[in-house]
DNA sequence: GCATTAACAGCCG
DNA sequence: CGGCTGTTAATGC
């Protein structure tokens, strides 16, 4: 159980609540946090609740039955995620785990069906961040060539920072390139000459353990 | 060829 | 000093 003070800094959607949705949800949320380098669940868990991302940085991956290390995604601090799998009551379709320390807040599915079930600002929330997935999902099929290492890292730093995912992302990304990428799929030596490339065509800079985002719709939108 | 791993020097905090 | 970055060399699909 949080506070409310708590649930407004670490779960944006609230501001869309009213004061007895607010109630509820802060008394069925919880956090815990996970080392760098620890599961937070396996394909295949049964793990109960929705899932947001206090601080840290999660890799959302799986292994293909051949064995083969897939990544999916990365997810920063703000954003909320695993709706999927607690909608429809079933197992974790992917393995997530903690690029660094990471707290996650933790919100029990029995609170999640009540705001389903009774909260219009909770419903339209979900519809947004529905659409946008959808959104990124076709993004995935239009470019349906396969990206080039510069490819992925461009469309991968693109969704870290998605505006309506996350909407207190701003144009600077605190990351390591290493991070970058372990959430992309591609080895660091590449990444750092992704960045080089798209720091030349004006789309980022390069700092130290970070990179500031100068046109995310170009990285979005991004193939060779 | 392109991307990956391994290894290392240099830089930043 | 420790962590991160930028480069190079060798190897693999």
């Amino acid at each position: 159980m949080i506070t409310a003070e708590r649930l407004r800094e670490i779960a944006f959607w609230s501001a869309e609540l009213t004061l007895d949705e607010i109630e509820r949800a802060r008394r069925g949320i919880s956090e815990k946090a996970f080392a760098k380098g620890a599961y937070i669940c396996h394909k295949g868990d049964k793990l109960d609740p929705w899932l947001g991302v206090i601080y840290g940085l999660v890799r959302l991956g799986t292994v293909t039955q051949k064995g083969k290390t897939v990544t999916l995604a990365g997810m920063r601090a703000g954003i909320w995620f695993g709706e999927g799998s607690v909608l429809k009551k079933e197992p974790r379709q992917y393995d997530l785990v903690a690029l660094r320390d990471v707290k996650l807040a933790m919100m029990g599915s029995a609170t999640f069906f009540w705001l389903f079930e009774n909260s219009a600002g909770f419903n339209r929330f979900l519809v947004k961040q529905f659409n946008e997935r959808i959104g990124q999902f076709i993004a995935l099929v239009e470019f349906d060539r396969s990206l080039d290492a510069t490819g992925k890292v461009a469309r991968n730093i693109a969704w870290l920072c998605n505006p309506v995912l996350v909407p207190k992302a701003d144009n600077q990304l605190d990351i390591t390139q290493e991070e970058i990428g372990l959430i992309s799929g591609v080895s660091r030596q590449a990444v750092n000459g992704a960045l080089q490339l798209l720091e030349q065509k004006k789309l980022l800079r390069v700092g130290h353990g970070g990179i500031t985002i100068l046109d995310l719709d170009a990285l979005n939108r991004y193939e060779d």
